[in-house]
DNA sequence: ATAAAGTAGTTTATAATATAAACCAAAAAA
DNA sequence: TTTTTTGGTTTATATTATAAACTACTTTAT
């Protein structure tokens, strides 16, 4: 009756992540960090994630003298994102 | 941007369990660890949980000799989970 | 009557995950 | 020049999830 959750998107954060990175080209980590409401180190360790599994990639840079970490969705990413949306309606849709 | 998503229900099975007692009277132990696919050891941990947080209610007895575990949500957790779903809707809809 | 297997769970030990706090290197401000 | 800020990373701990072992019986087979 239930499909399983892709454990790695099934997480608060790396859902919201990756919620927003599928709706921009790319975006800063500190975007990500005021948009999500994460901390700087638990956002660093679930973009760590969701990078080791080529869900996103993370491209590390400069902008003036700061370093400047920039994700952006990968097409696995974006499969596995509308692949878990569409196993979560078993979970939530009215009359499963 | 992000409202928080009950940890309570943000558990793939625990999610399972509400998600089939929103849509029935009550529910017997095994006819939920058939239908979510859990291990006993799972169902009965997460059943507890569920029941400390007052979102199911549950009820011990006997069928014949053998013990009968029946559960059923709580207004509590159909509360939750109504909130829950709506607050995913967030994390999931297109354009957010 | 006894042993072996089955039912319906619970408890416990461990692995995986999430999070905050401490840390780092460089830059800017006081 | 010390202090604070920026943009993160690392590490230690708490939380959560899971499987395996166990309990307390019942049924079936011998």
């Amino acid at each position: 009756m239930f499909q399983n959750l892709d454990p790695l998107l099934h997480s608060q954060l790396r859902l919201a992540i990756v919620s927003i990175l599928v709706t921009v080209e790319e975006a800063e980590f500190l975007f990500l960090k005021e948009k999500t409401n994460a901390t700087a180190g638990n956002l660093s360790v679930q973009i760590e994630k969701l990078q080791e599994a080529k869900y996103i990639k993370v491209e590390k840079s400069f902008k003036g003298k700061y370093p400047l970490t920039k994700c952006a969705i990968t097409k696995k990413g974006l499969k596995a994102f509308e692949a878990y949306v569409q196993v979560l309606q078993q979970y939530i849709k009215p009359n499963n």
